[in-house]
DNA sequence: GACGTGTTAGACAATAGTGTCTAATTTTAC
DNA sequence: GTAAAATTAGACACTATTGTCTAACACGTC
């Protein structure tokens, strides 16, 4: 149940690394870098002690130690693992931007909920927000690819879809980029408040959330002649 | 520099609790609270050392002991004093919201760079941003108080505001409170990516990032004809 | 069954941190 | 100036943790 967005996608990315073990054994890995990153994210780095996610590995100590040298070595395969994964659901889950015009309200609203499920509510997601939050500036270099590649990449990538949608006539923007990332903002505006606390929305929370966003994005950047179903909007004419 | 806010905010709340000392080695105290809450937030909790502290503060490891019993006191007092302050400047941030209808786009964006400015790019917005995160779950009773009349009022006091604006025909929104949390969400839009590896926005992204948000905020709930600079918007007539 | 690889439990030294105690010193109040 | 209060440096016991080492063990292949 808790690692389930884990358990999925684990098996996608081949692991390449040969460390002690050849494949049979890859289960013991698995199960230290799950652990660790539960243990992390829970304690943070100092907070963490090895034992503790030997116990939560169902592993001994000492295999940890044969597997990666040393603590900080765990650390940084942990982050790159779920960094990795991470960013491969991300574009995952870009890909299934809607890419035809009609029923934009709708379709924009199910891709908000994939994104905030798939890739801002899972285990994977907190992992990030927590760790890159406490542990950025300590190791800049390790989380500057994942920047690179993850977040500063999703604003161009979307904003390049927006543009699609914008030539077709659907929306109406100047600054492409921009609208991406208040787009992105919009979709997290009503569950920032359930992150704080380390919560998950729930489903009904994530469609009203969806919902929302979708609807004042739309407002700013729909095309003229929005029709708001709860006060009807004065007739507009376009004069010259 | 690095502590502006923090000794402009600090004489305002006058300390209530007597400790061992009565007002002149007032001092001691603060000094350890403002040294405890950098080594917090750099360490985070089980990182940081008494030590550590002690030296920060420019004190002995014992008279933070004679303070504060125990490392978890002290971080306690730690949190209940950076969350009475952030609260404080930023209900004192939000009372200078513009009531005024006229130059709403500019009035708006300054709005906008004053609460970024005195409430979230601050030390103690860094702080509870980072500590939260890391150790909200841990002490869930500790930070309620704090949400609960921080982020979770913000919304309705700012709803309350804009509906102010909204009866004076400035602003046509249907829900305040969501009007609110998405003016948050979009003043963060651009800023999110420079919180996110623990950099300051500076003055010139904190302009732009304002500036961006409020014009989406106005094209979604402001009044009809909006006039974009960039290109010239078909004159419209309201018909009944 | 022998062998090699990987795993395990436990002991171990080394280190670091917490919290206490004491005696000397400084600061503050009167 | 004197006395009380606060501060300091240092030693101290205690605990937790890291990382190493060793000997026993499991499990497969040959």
């Amino acid at each position: 149940m808790k690692n389930h967005a884990m358990a999925l996608s684990r098996p996608s990315t081949a692991r390449k690394d040969t460390g002690p073990t050849q494949r049979g054994q890859c289960s013991k890995r698995v199960s230290i870098l799950d652990a660790a990153a539960n243990v992390f994210c829970r304690e943070g780095f100092s907070g963490a002690s090895i034992d503790e996610i030997a116990i939560e590995a169902c592993v001994s100590r000492q295999t940890i130690y044969n597997h990666y040298r040393e603590k900080e070595t765990l650390f940084v395969a942990v982050i790159e693992d779920v960094m990795e994964r991470a960013n491969a659901m991300l574009f995952s889950t870009l890909s299934t931007f809607p890419d035809k015009p009609d029923h934009l309200q709708q379709d924009l609203a199910d891709f908000a909920i994939r994104l905030t499920k798939n890739c801002l509510c899972n285990d994977d997601g907190k992992f990030l927000r927590r760790l890159v939050q406490s542990e950025g500036e300590r190791y800049p270099h390790l989380f500057e690819g994942w920047r690179q590649h993850g977040p500063c990449k999703i604003s161009t990538t979307l904003g390049a879809l927006f543009a699609k949608l914008a030539h077709k006539g659907a929306l109406r923007i100047d600054d492409f980029d921009l609208a991406a990332r208040q787009f992105l903002a919009l979709v997290n505006a009503d569950l920032q408040m359930i992150y704080l606390f380390g919560g998950k929305p729930t489903e009904e929370e994530l469609q009203t959330a969806a919902k929302n966003a979708v609807e004042t994005f739309l407002r700013a950047y729909g095309p003229r002649v929005q029709e708001t179903s709860s006060q009807p909007a004065p007739v507009l004419m376009a004069v010259s």
